[in-house]
DNA sequence: CGCAGAAATGTTTGCGTTATCAATTCTCCC
DNA sequence: GGGAGAATTGATAACGCAAACATTTCTGCG
C-alpha cells in the first residue's frame, strides 16, 4: 500500500480513502491511484483490514452432508448470493449429528471469525445443539423446517405433504398412504403432519406410516417391497403413496415394479422435492417442487440483514425472520386415477 | 490475550508461547495460561494472528457446479480431510465457464488470501484459463481427467472406459456404441479415447459416438430416443451401450424402453460414476465407480503438500504430482449377453 | 482582495498477534 | 558458593490497514 502510494504520489491514507469509495477525494487523485493499484498488482490485505474493522466478510456454512442435492444446492444458492454481496464463504461439514459436532463446527466457523451462519442440518438433534450457540453469531437455518426455534428459511413442508395428498385425493383415491422420511428431521415430521391434516380434512382413513426411511433410494427400496406385499390386501389395498422424497421413490418405484405392480395403473406415486432426475424415472415422478437454489438465496438474504443489524452492536437477535417459502406440485406420469373397482 | 496474561500473571507473550506450543515454557505456567484462556473464553483472533504470520490456513475451493454429485462429493471429501489437517476451506462457484469467470473466482479466493487452490472444473476452457493463473500460488485439480497440465487428482477415465467397453465384448457383443459426454470436457473426451482404445483392440467396429449430451438426464433422454430409433436397423444393430455417465443414462434408460427396448434383454447399458441411485434404476445400473470422496481427500493432500514446499518461499511447483485413481466395474443387471442372433 | 468554510490530503495511532532481542531465573558442576 | 550456560520470561517492534484528528488547499462571496 505504501508502493502504491508512492507511485500515486499520494499518502497511504489517501489510497484507503480510494479503496473504501471515501466520498472526499479529487476525482484525478482517485484516478491516479486507481492506475498504480493496477499498476502494481496490488491486492490490499483482507488480515491487516479485518484486524482493524472488526468485520471479516465472510459467512459460515454448516452443513451436515453436502453430497445430497438439497444440501448441496443450498449451498450454491448460498455461494452465488454471498459473491453477489461480496461477501466471502466458508463451510465446515459435520461429521455426525450428535450437539458435540455441531457445536465443533460453529466453533471451528467462530474461529475463523465469520460474521454470521447459515446451517443446513435439519435434523432435530442439530437445531437443539444450536440453541445453545452463543446469541453473539447471527444465525440462520435454511431447509430445517419451518418449526424451529431459530431464524430459518425453508419451504413449508406442510403445505407441500397436503397439496401432494390432496392432489391424490382429488384423483379419487380412497385414502393415501405414507413413506415417512426419518423422524429425527423435522421435514419429515412436518411433511407427516401435513399429510395427516389433508387426509382428516377430506375424512379419509390415516394408515400407518411406513416408517425407517432415510431419505436414500435404498430404504425405499426395502419399503417399497414391504409395501408391495401387502398392496393386494383386498381390506386395505394400496392405491396412491406420497413419499418423503424423490430419492426413496425411485427405490420404491423399483421394488413395486419388482413386484409386478404397475405405476400408475395399480399404484399413484408422488415424491417431494423434484430433484433434476424426477423427470426421466420411470414413470416421470409426480413430484413437489422444493425450490433449492432460492432457499439458498433467500437465507442469505436475510442473514445478511441480521448481520447488518448486528454491526451496530449488540446480541444478534435471533429468532426475528422466518420466511417461508411455497413448494409447487410438478404433475408428471406416476399419478392417475385408480383403476374401477380398486379404489 | 492481555486479560488471559493477567489473569494467569504472566506477559502476553508467555501466552502466545503456549499457544503456538513452543518449547520453552514451564508446565507449571502453561497449565495456568491454559486455565485462564478456558475461565475467559478466549479465542485467539485469525485476522492478527494472519497479519503477522502472514499465513492463513485457509485453502480455496473453486467450482463449477457444485450441485452435480461429483463435485459436491469432492468438495464434502475435500473438506473432511481439510478439518483434520486444520485447515479451513472457502468456496468460490464458477458462474459461467469462460475465462473471466474461473479468472474471477481464483482472485475473490485470491483476495481472501487462500494459501492454495483445489479446482473442481473438468472443461478444457477452465483448464485452460487456470494455466493463466500466477503461479505463486500452489494449485490442484480434481477429477478434471489427467491430462490436464496442472498438478491434478483424478480417476484414470481412459482405464475405466476401456474397461466399461472390454466387459461388454467380453459378454459377446460385437461393437459397443458410446453416448458420449460434452466434447469440452476433458473426462468426456478421455472416456471416449479409452472406449476407443477397447474397441480398436479387439478389432471391433467403432461406430460414431451420440454427442450432444451434457451429463444430465435430459440430453440423455433425447440422445436415447434418437438411438431407439436406430437400435434396429439391420445393418447395425446397437445391443451394447457404454454411457459417458449414470444421470445420462437413466434418461437414456426411460427413453429406450418407452421405444419398446428392454435393457439388458435388447440392449445392454452401462454408466460411469456410480451414483447412490444407479443401484435403484430400473434395470439396476451396471457401472463404473469413482470414489469422489476419496478423489477429494487425495486433492487435499497433494495440495497440502504443496502448500508446505511453497512456505519456504519461491514460486509453486505447479505440474508436480499428478495422481490416478483406478476406477472399479459394478456389475448389476442393466447388461447382458446379447440374445442369440442378434449380435 | 481577503476571509470563511468546505474539500482534499496528510499524520498519527492502534487493532491483536508473533518475532526478536533483552532480562531474569534456574540448574549443574567445580 | 560461585559462575557458566540453559531455561524461562518479559519488553518492544513490526505486520498492513482504517479511524481520528490535523493540516493544507480550494471555492465562493462580500
Amino acid at each position: 500500500m505504501a508502493d502504491v502510494a508512492q507511485a500515486a504520489g499520494v499518502s497511504h491514507q489517501t489510497v484507503s480513502r480510494v479503496l473504501n469509495d471515501h466520498p472526499n477525494v479529487k476525482p484525478a487523485t482517485r484516478d491516479r491511484v486507481l492506475a498504480a493499484i493496477r499498476e502494481l498488482g496490488y491486492r490490499p490485505n483482507v488480515a491487516a483490514r479485518a484486524l482493524v474493522t472488526r468485520r471479516t466478510r465472510t459467512l459460515g456454512v454448516v452443513s451436515f452432508n453436502t453430497t445430497l442435492y438439497g444440501p448441496a444446492s443450498m449451498l450454491y444458492g448460498i455461494e452465488q448470493a454471498a459473491k453477489d454481496l461480496d461477501y466471502f464463504v466458508a463451510v465446515a461439514a459435520l461429521a455426525a449429528l450428535d450437539r458435540r459436532s455441531v457445536l465443533d463446527a460453529v466453533d471451528r466457523l467462530r474461529d475463523q471469525a465469520v460474521e454470521g451462519l447459515i446451517v443446513i442440518a435439519p435434523q432435530t438433534s442439530a437445531v437443539n445443539a444450536l440453541s445453545q450457540v452463543r446469541s453473539d453469531l447471527p444465525l440462520v437455518a435454511v431447509g430445517c423446517g419451518t418449526h424451529a426455534a431459530l431464524s430459518s428459511v425453508a419451504v413449508d413442508n406442510e403445505a407441500g405433504a397436503e397439496r401432494a395428498t390432496s392432489y391424490l385425493l382429488d384423483l379419487g383415491h380412497r385414502t393415501v398412504h405414507h413413506v415417512a422420511g426419518p423422524r429425527s428431521w423435522l421435514d419429515a415430521q412436518e411433511r407427516e403432519v401435513g399429510w395427516r391434516r389433508a387426509l382428516s380434512a377430506r375424512g379419509a382413513a390415516q394408515p400407518e406410516p411406513f416408517v425407517g426411511g432415510d431419505w436414500s433410494s435404498r430404504t425405499g427400496y426395502e419399503l417399497g417391497r414391504e409395501l408391495a406385499a401387502r398392496a393386494h390386501d383386498p381390506r386395505d389395498p394400496i392405491t396412491a403413496l406420497f413419499c418423503a422424497n424423490d430419492h426413496m421413490a425411485l427405490g420404491l418405484l423399483r421394488a413395486v415394479q419388482q413386484a409386478g405392480l404397475r405405476v400408475p395403473e395399480d399404484l399413484s406415486l408422488i415424491g417431494f422435492d423434484d430433484i433434476p432426475e424426477a423427470e426421466y424415472f420411470g414413470p416421470p415422478l409426480t413430484t413437489i417442487r422444493q425450490d433449492f437454489d432460492e432457499l439458498g438465496r433467500r437465507a442469505l438474504g436475510t442473514l445478511i440483514e441480521l448481520v447488518d443489524l448486528n454491526a451496530g452492536g449488540g446480541p444478534a437477535p435471533r429468532n426475528a425472520p422466518r420466511v417461508t417459502i411455497g413448494p409447487g406440485l410438478v404433475v408428471r406420469a406416476s399419478t392417475a386415477p385408480p383403476r374401477a373397482g380398486a379404489a
